[in-house]
DNA sequence: GCCGGTGTTCGGCGGGGACCGAACCGTCGG
DNA sequence: CCGACGGTTCGGTCCCCGCCGAACACCGGC
């Protein structure tokens, strides 16, 4: 017995409107939003924004945290994020950069940004590709880590994590059009390489990193630095 | 540079109608339906099913085949498919049975039937356990194919498929709420099955299947008949 | 050529929902 | 206590779009 044609109409719905789905995209940087941001963000009145969040709030899509006056929404989970992603990925159409600020914007986002949890953008790919070179994932159907993979995840992020999540998850790259590592063990490797000072967070522009020489040797290997 | 908002919205738009959802629903059995069989399937004027298919088709979800008088619509592709699989995962709820005809059909259903143009139903997912437990698939982290699996479907099916679609995939089951396998391994088990007579559609049934007693045999192996 | 069946076009109707502004409520800070 | 600010509620407007029926176009068969 499938979905009711009803309940998709009605998740796809959510996503099927302008002002929320500018929202939700904005959402997928993985932080939280404010709702006056998002309304901003939108291009639609306080009032309006404030509607639209709570319809997805209640539909699960979004999680709300109260403080102080503030009304703080993120991407309810990774599968949230996920979903978006690969209908994103299907949707197809791209913005066209405008002004050379916005392009030069694009051109860091593209070198090296977050992708909700993890890492994307010509780094992200390229990471992808090295821990595939150097035997720790396989690629060659799906993808999957292999026992050396398990091994150097658990020395360099700590043990792994547990739960219902993918360890490893394909992640379609919006700007390569190539995958990146999403997934619990994708998102481990961020934090690990945040607090490793392997990438630094761009000031001003939320999703950017910049890539320090030892997160290029240690991210890429030594000869892969370049793009 | 992510999707623009208004491509998403308008892409989800597509999904987010009663009657374009269930067309879009019924043809996740991989058949081609002509316009009148949708429009009596979603309870809608032939008028009205009309346009919605021109919809569909001109946003590339569907694509049509005249023949004759009739106009038979289908699928786009794999992608369209799975994407609709993981989004009706998302959005939850069923439907519920409700006469005895219906129960019937349903359990039936729910024992063996195709998934676009793979196995489902507790077959499916006992088939994807099998694998596993054969040492053919590797579920450890994700879904991927051992070098033992590769002999074992090259044997089976014949040559890999090539082409850009993932050779495995995790497709979530609607009624067991666990994965089965999908993707082009998936598909090329299903088309041997048909072949072999491992499987039988049931007639007057569109989408179920039913298991020889060498089909048991050759899809879950010796011990794991019974569900 | 006529007829039945299938699909399409068009006009018109109706409902849902996206939006705004104004008024209001809470919280924070002086 | 008051003002500033973020968020919410409410009425009201507007428009989009899903739906139908009627008329028409097309194909196939007798």
């Amino acid at each position: 017995m499938p979905v009711s044609a009803a309940s998709l109409a009605r998740f796809a719905g959510l996503l099927a409107d302008r002002s929320r789905a500018s929202m939700c995209l904005a959402l997928l940087d993985g932080r939280a939003w404010t709702a006056g941001e998002l309304a901003r963000h939108a291009g639609v009145a306080r009032s309006t924004a404030s509607e639209h969040l709570t319809v997805l709030v209640g539909a699960g899509v979004l999680t709300e945290r109260r403080q102080g006056r503030a009304r703080y929404v993120e991407l309810a989970g990774p599968e949230v994020a996920a979903a978006l992603e690969d209908l994103g990925a299907l949707a197809g159409e791209r913005e066209r950069p405008t002004s050379l600020r916005t392009v030069r914007a694009d051109a860091r986002l593209a070198e090296a940004r977050t992708c909700y949890d993890h890492l994307a953008g010509r780094l992200g790919v390229a990471v992808l590709g090295s821990l595939a070179a150097r035997g720790l994932l396989d690629t060659t159907a799906g993808l999957a880590v292999t026992p050396a993979g398990r091994r150097w995840f658990a020395e360099v992020c700590g043990p792994a994590p547990s739960g219902s999540r993918p360890p490893v998850r394909a992640c379609l790259d919006w700007t390569e059009r190539r995958p990146h590592l999403g997934g619990a063990l994708g998102a481990a490797l961020l934090r690990t390489a945040l607090e490793e000072r392997w990438v630094m967070p761009v000031p001003g522009l939320p999703r950017a990193l910049a890539v320090t020489p030892e997160g290029a040797l240690a991210l890429t290997g030594p000869a892969a630095v370049a793009g």
